[in-house]
DNA sequence: CTCTCCCT
């Protein structure tokens, strides 16, 4: 058939269908792959987005967004972005680009692609995240590209009208992350300088028509798209039939009591009761799982002999690296059903396969930031109907599956329809400095899929001004601003990173931020015993100045130990993580390298812990916090009581820090401080003089002018 | 007295 080749005029549509196949073996009950031993060029032809190509490819000719509503396993990311290339998207030197949530979707899904198109991984297809990427750079060669939204975020401040690309394909959008958010407004103006861009929104779940509405320039009340199909408008849905086993779903007569004593029940239940096939449950934390998977385990020890044939494993981000492969790799022969508890990790980012059944207690933990006080915190909360929907397709993956929800139907249709998008609940510092880069300076109507809050924005505005990355007239400053702008980090840590140079701390600086940013710094373990023998790893490695030269004294030893894997163990600490932070430091390296001030040099404070602790307090003058005469910590700005953290070295050695630092807030049964360090209140009025002020009378106090752009 | 998940 013809293909169309774009700026030429589009070919009539012709038809190929698979031959020799018959209508169900293309199509309708095939979802995950069965076929995986047939040659790739027959598999393609069964996934049910075979079936679709040419409407996808007439949607795209035809209208300049379009929304592909399909469900995982449809072949969606793997197809499309073929059916581009060899319909002549990519000639002429361009380039379909399909974005990623995540990194190792966006790497497997290239090398997939690669495998299918016989071709070499960083050839015709390729692949870019932070720190890996796989692109023909020399040749220009590569025409099908993946890469992680963050990192094609961060690709507009390079090329504004990401002029490379002739197709933008947006993948997961459904999961509204703040990248696909500021990207999908971003996208929206591009096409409008660029008529001949085309894009695709790619969305498991039912809200496409969101996405369609969102890119429709054309809008008359009362005409559905189905009336108008042929009129003015420029966007339009594609919908793939293709199914994935189907899941019934059972709920409760009565709201429980108790979820996690119910799910423990319903685990046991279909021990008990239930056909093979291994089982997920959903709850929302790490403590939730642990106490879970011993209650089950001890029930199975009690019926005698089943605890070897059922094998119990928790599933969460904070367990070291091969104790999460062993919750997604088949178990031993003996071993006749896997039962795994997990947080939200296994709603998304991991996929275990020969799931039949899903307990779904109904609970989430989402991170919520308060604009009032600037915290941000972990509220367990219900779950959306799309997050349940999600939860419960993890069981048709293989073959028809059960989903137990731990809550009535009548509490089902009371949830709300979808998450609340993260830009919604976030600190939008991060996000107005992007846009502010990208010349963007209207932020308040800067056109939101879905709009935050105008004291949201405002309270960005202002951390933004107090550190000196807007003027008064709410512009990027023309030195400060658009640095902390391209920095990989957000813009406190940014400031601190610049503001080093003057303090000279920057080797220390590098190190610091790098830790920050990496999670698990220390091992979680497990027990009494172990727990003591970190305390005293700890002890050893702790600094009376606070939780940041703690930081720098672990990385200084983990170096000098050669990086040891066992110096880790040793002292409990993540080797991942740790090396996670060494490449992140490389990276700001080279940044600060470029943006180094004539004259500045690599400076290392060694032993100087006032230089790092003044550099930590330019970034961070905002989260200031006293000790007062009742025994407890309030902030500096606003008075909140709040309270050390129990992992901080500032509570648990030396005498009490009457002033401190710190970096990050998390609530639980109050809000507790992390990362802290002690310093003196004078540093806080000669390093930001415009935030504080002494308040006048007796005694130390300090108070906050708010200045507000 | 202890962290949902992801990303540049």
């Amino acid at each position: 058939m013809a293909f169309w080749k774009p700026g030429t005029a589009a070919p009539q549509l012709g038809l190929e269908r698979p031959t020799g196949l018959s209508e169900t073996e293309a199509g309708d009950t095939i979802g995950y792959n069965p076929h995986y031993r047939l040659p790739f060029k027959q598999q393609k032809l069964l996934l049910p987005i075979a079936r679709a190509r040419e409407n996808i490819l007439y949607a795209l000719e035809r209208y300049k967004t379009v929304v592909l509503v399909g469900e995982t396993g449809s072949g969606k990311s793997t197809q499309v972005p073929q059916y581009l290339h060899e319909s002549g998207w990519t000639q002429g030197d361009r380039v379909v680009l399909c974005t990623q949530p995540r990194r190792v979707a966006a790497i497997t899904v290239a090398a997939r692609v690669a495998e299918e198109m016989g071709c070499k991984l960083g050839g015709i297809v390729g692949y870019a995240v932070r720190f890996d990427s796989r692109v023909d750079e020399g040749g220009s060669r590569t025409r099908i590209k993946f890469v992680t939204d963050g990192l094609l975020l961060r690709e507009t401040l390079y090329d504004p009208l990401l002029s490379a690309y002739s197709v933008i394909i947006l993948d997961e959008a459904h999961e509204r992350s703040m990248y696909t958010d500021v990207l999908l407004g971003l996208l929206k103006k591009v096409r409008k300088r660029r008529p001949e861009l085309r894009i695709m929104i790619s969305s498991a779940t039912a809200d496409a028509e969101t996405f369609r509405d969102f890119f429709e320039t054309f809008t008359y009340k009362g005409v559905s798209s189905e009336q108008s199909e042929g009129s003015n408008h420029d966007s339009t849905i594609v919908s793939i039939t293709g199914r994935q086993h189907a899941v019934d779903v059972f709920y409760l007569s009565k709201a429980p009591r108790n979820y996690l004593r119910s799910a423990v029940d319903t685990v046991l239940s279909i021990i008990e009761s239930e056909g093979r096939g291994d089982v997920l449950v959903f709850l929302p934390g790490m403590e939730e799982i642990d106490e879970a998977v011993v209650t089950v385990k001890e029930h199975l020890n009690a019926l005698g002999g089943m605890e070897n044939v059922v094998l119990v494993l928790p599933l969460h981000s904070s367990l070291p690296h091969h104790l999460q492969m062993k919750a997604l790799q088949p178990p031993s022969r003996h071993v006749e059903r896997k039962v795994i508890f997990a947080t939200n990790i296994a709603e998304t980012s991991l996929t275990i396969e020969g799931i039949r059944f899903i307990v779904d207690c109904g609970f989430v933990k989402l991170p919520v930031y308060d604009v009032r006080t600037g915290f941000e915190s972990l509220v367990t909360t219900s779950v959306s109907r799309a997050s349940a929907t999600q939860r419960a397709g993890r069981a048709g993956r293989t073959g028809p599956g059960k989903c137990f929800r731990l809550y009535t139907e009548e509490a089902f249709s009371t949830l709300s329809a979808h998450t609340t998008p993260e830009v919604q609940r976030s600190n939008l510092a991060w996000m107005i400095l992007q846009l502010k880069a990208l010349g963007i300076d209207q932020v308040m109507t800067f056109d939101f899929i879905a709009q935050p809050s105008a004291e949201a924005l405002m309270r960005g505005l202002e951390l933004l001004y107090a550190l000196g990355a807007l003027d008064d007239r709410c512009r990027l400053t023309p030195d400060l601003g658009e640095k902390m702008a391209e920095f990989p980090v957000e813009p406190r840590l940014a400031k601190l990173l610049l503001a080093s140079f003057d303090f000279h701390c920057t080797e220390e600086a590098l190190t610091l931020v790098a830790l920050l940013q990496v999670q698990n710094v220390w091992t979680n373990p497990k027990g009494r015993e172990s727990r003591t023998i970190q305390e005293a790893a700890m002890a050893e490695l702790a600094s009376r100045d606070g939780d940041h030269l703690t930081l720098l004294a672990i990385y200084r030893e983990w170096e000098e130990a050669g990086r040891s894997t066992e110096w880790c163990s040793e002292h409990f600490l993540n080797p991942r993580s740790l090396t996670r932070a060494r490449e992140i430091r490389g990276q700001l390296r080279r940044y600060l390298e470029r943006y180094k001030p004539k004259g500045s040099v690599f400076a290392s404070c060694v032993d100087d812990s006032e230089a790092l602790r003044r550099c930590v307090l330019t970034g961070f003058f905002f989260n200031a916090a006293r000790l007062k005469s009742d025994g407890r910590y309030y902030t500096v700005r606003d008075g909140h009581p709040v309270a050390l953290h129990s992992t901080s070295v500032l509570a648990k050695y030396g005498a009490p820090a009457e002033w401190i630092v710190y970096n990050d807030v998390v609530i639980t049964s109050e809000p507790f401080l992390r990362d802290c360090s002690r310093i003196q209140p004078l540093w806080l009025m000669e390093l930001a003089p415009h935030f504080y002020a002494y308040g006048g009378g007796k005694g130390t106090s300090i108070s906050t002018s708010t200045n507000i752009c």
